[in-house]
DNA sequence: AACGTTTCCAACCGCTTTCCT
DNA sequence: TAGGAAAGCGGTTGGAAACGT
């Protein structure tokens, strides 16, 4: 069986795009819009493979993208969504406006993985690696930021029985990252949370109709929302200045949630 | 200045999911 | 409902730039 190959490759360019190129697949998308990868690069005359064109337009050359260092709000953000979404970098760019899959994975993988590896914490679990250096990360010193709140809830998080030896550390402003929110195969009695914790997952995945169908009303869904809290409630941005994940939602722009 | 090493990120690859007939 | 095509996703790689000796 088998399929049959994305593009003939024997006649594609392959690696680098030229100016040239960039120009003539920026041209054609804004005359003819997304979509049709396949027949596109036929169609504006580019010898690429239809799956390299989308990938350049997407990560590279679409006019939203909010290209430079990532701000220590964003830095904070990608961490917590990891730590409740894993590896699920199209879920989480979709929550960083102007960031795309690829550039938050490279980011992960490049500063933050480093970070928390440093930092003793284990950048898939995002529990403290026995023996680990640090009981709490510290990005960008910023007391006054949406930062500093999201600190302060995670610092205020119920101890584990296995960080009971680090409990005596004196309590840091900076971002504790061993966060509450677990994998579904945790304790017992903590069933409720558990549960919280699963609808808070949830509706991330939810489909396309659903999210619109939500009081997004074509305007985009509010984040809080979106991942399943109560509208007008804490974590809910549908009214201005409420708290995501701890941070404040108005430094952020959802937009990214009304997903493809 | 020259060379080796490390870091970073754009691009590729192959698998999975979604859509369409 | 099945099967094929197209799109999407996440892991990996290659090469340029930055850095160290």
């Amino acid at each position: 069986m088998g399929r049959s190959p994305c593009c003939e490759k024997a006649h594609t360019n392959r690696g680098a795009w030229t100016k040239e190129e960039d120009e003539r697949l920026v041209a054609y998308v804004r005359a003819h819009g997304e979509g049709c990868w396949r027949s596109l690069p036929r169609a504006a005359g580019l010898l690429r493979c239809g799956k390299s064109c989308r990938l350049r337009w997407i990560n590279y050359l679409r006019p939203d993208l909010k290209r430079g260092n990532f701000t220590a709000d964003e830095d904070d953000l990608i961490v917590k969504l990891h730590s409740l979404l894993g590896n699920k970098w199209s879920l989480i760019a979709a929550r960083l406006p102007g960031r795309t899959d690829n550039e938050i994975k490279n980011y992960w993988n490049t500063h933050i993985r480093r970070k928390l590896l440093g930092s003793g914490i284990d950048p898939v679990t995002h529990r403290r690696v026995a023996g680990g250096a640090a009981t709490t990360i510290s990005f960008q010193p910023s007391p006054n930021t949406a930062v500093a709140a999201a600190a302060e809830t995670a610092a205020q998080a119920p101890i584990k029985a296995e960080e009971t030896a680090a409990v005596k550390a004196p309590r840091c402003p900076d971002l504790n990252l061993d966060l509450c929110i677990s994998p579904p195969c945790q304790h017992e009695d903590d069933g409720e949370e558990e549960e919280e914790e699963l609808d808070l997952i949830k509706p991330a995945v939810v489909k396309r109709e659903a999210l619109q169908a939500g009081h997004g009303h074509g305007h985009g869904l509010c984040l809080g929302c979106g991942l399943g809290g109560q509208k007008g409630a804490a974590g809910c941005s549908c009214s201005n200045g409420h708290h995501f994940l701890g941070l404040r939602t108005s430094v952020l722009d959802f937009r990214g949630l009304e997903m493809k």
